[in-house]
RNA sequence: GUCCCCAUCGUCUAGAGGCCUAGGACGUCGCCCUUUCAAGGCGAGAACACGGGUUCGAAUCCCGUUGGGGAUACCA
């Protein structure tokens, strides 16, 4: 039995991520079989090593390591995508050999026109299939004349495609409403959908559990694992985490980078029940458990299927179960080994250390940078000049989400960026500047603000620009 | 729009036809403990979405309605 996950390395490591590696590791686990981590790198534009590290940490932090990845290696690697383009053109090269797929010359004009075309007639799929079935010699001529093209899965025309989810049983739908799956981009890279069959396939995935959302798209797998002539793994789809207001879960209403927790200081033992806890139970309904528990009892029956709502209520309660259990030298020993640390001090002491003139008043004045700021309300975020609250909420708002595109979470970065938010809103510096420390650090008077902030660290940054971003809403 | 999934207290859930006048937990409220605040203890309020079947009997099975969610990308 080999199970496995599959992050895409395209921003902080998700707590989405750590809730299917849970139940996946657990599963396997329990069942004696193997955990595997795979990196899905085939967006070339999106993928970047500095979030692959950070899934990486995040992971373990958690106690949720692999026994094959690409770190630690295995018989079946690579197990970074990137590094298995070959495989996948191979792979498609064979589909179109035997005639299950097909190159497709369609322009972004083209997709575009059939996008709306769709639309209008109320159909869910948008490509017409219009390079499909073009004759043999024009597809030599255009691919000799180095036209760029994807290559297309040739879906089953009519009839219905269908596979067994553990959790629901029989799902199938109208193969006439899948598009020609493209499984090779104009760039050489595989798609999500051709990538994780054939690595699925290649390296003996059994059970492949994955989130609620994949099962639209479960169909075209199997249409490309008939295609193959291979036997597909069994299916199991976990429910989608939510936000407050049953949406999936997503950073703009919660926060979901595993950074954020650990640098909140969650307990990972916690966390990982907690996470434990969203969708499944404990037979006798216990709330607090271990890992080890959790996988002695593990059974995908004990699924509840609608998706839970991510309650930080309950986590905080737990975690405070988990705290206040810690003998006090374990409590020392959690402490320094979060933020009170020499690690974080080293980092933070001199921010301020022209700033105090005892010891003590270290304390006062770094009080934001170990937990969270004061409660904020409008009148201390909109600046005085401004006066304007909605107009402050709106340029509060296109500065955290300029912000959430930065990688390199460091001082000078994050003053171009901002700087640059000056020039787009017009706002002065002092104001948009003194609006973003309110929000950050909730006083008015700190340490440079953009090393500050480099400090503090980008998840805690963006959930303090989220709460602030709430204060001033309309 | 179209396709798919889901549906028990505000939230996480127990419940696999009679054990259910629906149980536990978080949160809320009240009381106790206590120099304070927590923690802890005790208690209260709070749910089977609706309508049809099936059955002697339905929260549990079936159908429909409604509601929620997801998918409809050369992102995963």
């Amino acid at each position: 039995m080999r199970v496995r996950i599959a992050p895409s390395p395209t921003g902080d490591p998700h707590v989405g991520t750590a809730y299917i590696a849970l139940f996946n590791k657990a599963f396997a686990e329990k069942h004696g079989g193997r955990f595997v981590l795979r990196i899905e790198d085939t967006d070339q534009k999106r993928s970047n090593e500095a979030s692959e590290k950070a899934i990486f940490a995040s992971l373990r932090w958690l106690g949720l390591d692999w026994h094959e990845g690409p770190d630690v290696g295995g018989e079946y690697g690579p197990y970074r995508q990137s590094e298995r383009t070959a495989i996948y053109r191979e792979h498609a090269q064979q589909l179109v050999d035997s005639g299950h797929a097909y190159p497709c010359f369609a322009t972004a004009e083209e997709l575009e026109e059939m996008r709306a075309t769709a639309q209008a007639e109320g159909r869910r799929t948008a490509y017409d299939r219009r390079y499909r079935d073009l004759p043999r010699d024009e597809v030599a001529r255009r691919l000799a004349a180095g036209e760029e093209h994807v290559i297309r899965l040739k879906m089953p025309l009519e009839g219905r495609i269908g596979f067994v989810d553990g959790l629901r049983g029989p799902i199938e739908i109208d193969a006439a409403e899948v598009d020609d799956q493209i499984l090779l981009k104009s760039d050489g890279f595989p798609t999500y959908h051709l990538a994780n069959v054939v690595d699925d396939h290649l390296m003996r995935i059994t059970h492949v559990i994955r989130a609620e959302e994949w099962i639209p798209s479960t169909p075209k797998h199997v249409a490309l694992y008939d295609a193959f002539g291979w036997e597909p793994p069994a299916f199991v789809h976990m429910p989608l985490l939510r936000n407050k207001d049953k949406s999936k879960i997503s950073k703009r209403k919660n926060p979901v980078s595993l950074e954020y927790y650990r640098a909140s200081g969650y307990l990972p033992e916690a966390m990982v029940n907690f996470l434990g806890r969203m969708g499944w139970s404990m037979p006798d309904e216990s709330e607090k458990f271990t890992y080890g528990q959790m996988v002695e009892h593990f059974d995908f029956s004990r699924m509840s299927l609608s998706g839970p709502i991510f309650d930080l209520d309950k986590l905080g309660w737990l975690n405070g179960l988990y705290l206040r259990e810690l003998t006090h030298a374990e409590l020392v020993e959690r402490l320094t080994g979060w933020l009170f640390g020499a690690d974080y001090l080293t980092r933070l002491a001199p921010l301020v250390q022209e700033r105090v003139t005892t010891l003590g008043d270290f304390v006062g004045k770094t009080a934001y940078f170990l937990g969270p700021p004061r409660a904020l309300t409008a009148d201390d975020l909109v600046p005085k000049k401004v006066g304007d609250k909605d107009a402050a909420h709106r340029v509060l708002k296109d500065v955290t989400e300029v912000l959430d595109g930065v990688t390199d979470w460091r001082n000078e970065p994050l003053e171009a960026v901002c700087r640059e938010q000056c020039e787009v809103t017009g706002w002065k510096a002092r104001d948009l500047f003194g609006m973003l420390r309110t929000a950050v650090t909730g006083e008015t008077a700190t340490p440079p603000l953009f090393e500050t902030m480099e400090v503090i660290g980008k998840a805690r940054c963006q959930a303090r620009l989220r709460e602030a971003l709430a204060v001033l809403a309309p």
